[in-house]
DNA sequence: GTTTCTCAATCAAGTGATTGATTGATGACA
DNA sequence: TGTCATCAATCAATCACTTGATTGAGAAAC
């Protein structure tokens, strides 16, 4: 049997904080910065806006606690499937599959991290934060197309830094799904590796 | 000798519409959508927020107005150079110089473009303005390496799609220069043009 | 008792938009 | 040429909220 009077609405600060950055990940991603209000965070997590303040002093600290919640979540996936001893190729495809598992499982961050991307020219805290994320993610292909090059997987004359922002743009740019116009996930999957392999008579 | 007694505050509906896209465009570049006020767009024009209103109705009106704006402009580039008669590798080349052009003429659209492209995930009206171009754009290379493999530029293997996916997504990953991690414009376009060109072997 | 957390009410400034008056430009007419 | 009517364009003042944030009191947890 339930008691109802031990029911509290009280959360620990990190679990409250916790709850506003999701909501206001959530209300980003269906309005963007320009539509996100103290208020709507709020009753969408179920709390007075004096509380939301409590927790979070200024919409300004809000946006870096969003960009952190990102951050974490976004490193997180990073580390969860080794790469250790595989050759170029095979790095490369896991690096394909982590970035479908991503579009999967969090679709929302798809469309905050950019906003925050670009929240990122103004506002160098927010820069300070994110940008971080896309420079690794960048350097994780520049690492594996050195390293396929050496073993054999790629084509000699590849400029690793140069495919690998190939590749994180054509990633990114998919994952946007600004216009219908574009191929599959799989085809272009296909496509990125087709550019970049060894010719099997080089 | 200059009269001064002539020198008029009023423009044409059309021009004055000019002006405001065009304030409008450069206060989105410098403060995002986000950061977009009614009364700062005309004080940039020099005029009273009643004379904005006159000529604008609502400020959804004048973010349909900026988009319009950009569709045009943009429009105007993409026709200045024509294609026919030459290669796929030709084309794709003349398509690289136009991007670097448009690149370094209105940098503010590389800013802008892309904001109102994520307007467009929840404002119809402004995606049916702007997202075409997108498409457009995409069609273009698309295009070219459907021919380039006609010609024999480009690898027999290559789907032209998902190659235009790429090449767009990497220049426009590029044109946004969120991070200083990226390869120069040379860099990319080189190993862009080495991702299909056909082998001499094949 | 102390600390942390929550709330309703409120504040001050900002925001998109409106109102009513005025000005400027143009064409018709005497 | 001068006058008048008309319409387009402009303005200052104002409206009706909206917004991020604050205040002071009370509740909950330890």
């Amino acid at each position: 049997m339930s008691d109802i009077s031990t029911i509290s609405r009280r959360e620990s600060g990190e679990d409250r904080r916790r709850s506003i950055a999701l909501a206001a990940r959530t209300l980003i991603a269906e309005k963007g910065l320009e539509g996100l209000r103290t208020r709507d965070i709020a009753q969408r997590v179920g709390i007075n806006i004096a509380t939301l303040h409590y927790h979070v002093p200024t919409k300004e600290a809000l946006v870096a606690l969003v960009a952190e919640s990102l951050r974490d979540d976004f490193q997180a996936q990073a580390q969860r499937h080794p790469r250790t001893g595989k050759s170029g190729l095979e790095q490369l495809r896991l690096e394909f599959a982590d970035f479908r598992e991503t579009v999967t499982d969090t679709p929302e961050m798809i469309v905050v991290l950019p906003n925050l991307f670009e929240r990122a020219r103004r506002d160098p805290a927010i820069g300070a934060i994110v940008l971080p994320l896309y420079d690794y993610w960048r350097q994780q292909f520049t690492d594996i197309f050195t390293l396929g090059i050496a073993d054999g997987s790629f084509r000699r004359n590849v400029d690793p830094a140069a495919a690998a922002c190939i590749v994180t743009g054509a990633l990114s740019d998919h994952w946007r799904g600004w216009t219908d116009f574009r191929a599959s996930l799989d085809a272009l999957i296909a496509e990125l590796e087709r550019a970049f392999i060894r010719n099997l008579t080089d």
